[in-house]
DNA sequence: TATACGTTTCTTGTATACAATATCATTGAC
DNA sequence: GTCAATGATATTGTATACAAGAAACGTATA
């Protein structure tokens, strides 16, 4: 598995774009990309299609492949549904965890909490993702666990640039605890409506984040 | 859109495979395929990268790829994901629909009726599409209107092959009438709840049918 | 007769060559 | 001086050629 050519460079652009190597709306030059990897347009064709399909860059029919520029609605939207899909983990979540997942889920945010204290931003985000991933995965639906993770990866840029925002970690932390706590009582609906809402209101601090943005631009 | 051969071959071979041109687990050839559309490998290869993408097919490293099998807990996995997604939209729906929106719903349940009416299967297959893709939109979320048509799609084999069942048509007829109420008087958690089991039912009837034909099998 | 090894053939993965189309620039006309 | 049209150029889309690896078959040996 990804052991050809072109299903390694998909994942290295796929990398390189949400780290931002290439900017939204950047043009993908086939030539370019062939050189720079040092293979022909071939692999570098499979693998745009690759990321056409994720939804990371957009094609112009005999234009070119450009770096898909989400617009803030439609971020916003991704946000409005990766809530939904978690509240849906976390409601099944609450159904299906055995005691050992519990526990096991307490470990996990214990990290989150421990990030916390020594103030680490981006140990912070880590734990996080592992946080929430554990919750897919104990959503006892593999289709469902794969579908979260896609999104959440997609996200991924978004989600960072909030964590920087005053409190927000210690807010975050707070929502952890109750969400742990529903899940552990087996509180279905708490827990689905915990999760909307965590997850919800980074979207909303994601919109307050790029009016400030806009306010600094323009100011 | 859609204009280059290989999107062709890719709508074209997904439809053969969703209709069961191609049986699950069946070899999808390039050079056969190349011949029978009279086209070189290449647009073959992207078409067939396009499906793997959407999860039709699966790829063995230099074995070559093959009609997906789907089996029983993936697919009922689906369903629970699928009726998680339209809860979701009846959700967004019963806060955001218009009162005009609200009147077109009616309408289109109007043609379901029409179709249970006069017994036709096919018909009310039709317009029941046209009722869920109706609430899709009514999200107001065009990234969720399109997640949820996806798997809207992906699910079609299965979603009609329990039409059949006896009853079942009556069935959906009445749960729909509650979800366009819900909706109607602004009722998100009610809209929810009668999406979610109104898909969810499809589920649990899938399964059923599978049971069935399995015990025809092996009877 | 069964098993193991080698060879052959078929298939995928990649490279290159060719064709068609869109874009850009240059030139000419108004 | 500006706009339009036509040709040059570049880039995508498709075809074909080539290479590497896997599967299948046959043969030889135990």
């Amino acid at each position: 598995m990804e052991s050809s050519r072109s299903d390694q460079i998909a994942s290295l652009l796929e990398e390189q774009i949400l780290t931002g190597r290439f900017a939204p709306g950047a043009r993908l030059d086939e030539v370019s990309l062939a050189e720079e990897h040092q293979v022909s347009r071939t692999p570098i064709r499979e693998a745009l299609q690759r990321l056409l399909l994720s939804g990371l860059v957009e094609h112009a029919p005999r234009r070119g492949v450009f770096v898909r520029q989400a617009s803030a609605i439609e971020i916003m939207e991704m946000f409005e549904v990766m809530a939904e899909l978690e509240a849906a983990c976390g409601r099944l979540a609450a159904m299906r965890s055995s005691e050992e997942a519990v526990e096991r889920l307490r470990r996990v945010n214990a990290g989150c909490r421990e990030a916390l204290k020594n103030g680490d931003a981006d140990a912070y985000y880590e734990e996080n993702g592992a946080f929430h991933h554990f919750i897919y995965a104990q959503s006892g639906n593999r289709f469902l666990e794969n579908e979260a993770a896609r999104l959440h990866r997609r996200l991924k840029p978004y989600r960072r640039m909030q964590l920087h925002l005053r409190g927000r970690m210690q807010q975050s932390m707070d929502e952890h605890d109750g969400i742990v706590d529903a899940i552990a009582a087996g509180k279905a609906g708490a827990a689905a409506e915990l999760l909307r809402s965590h997850v919800g209101v980074q979207g909303e601090k994601f919109h307050h984040l790029l009016q400030q943005l806009r306010l600094e631009k323009t100011g």
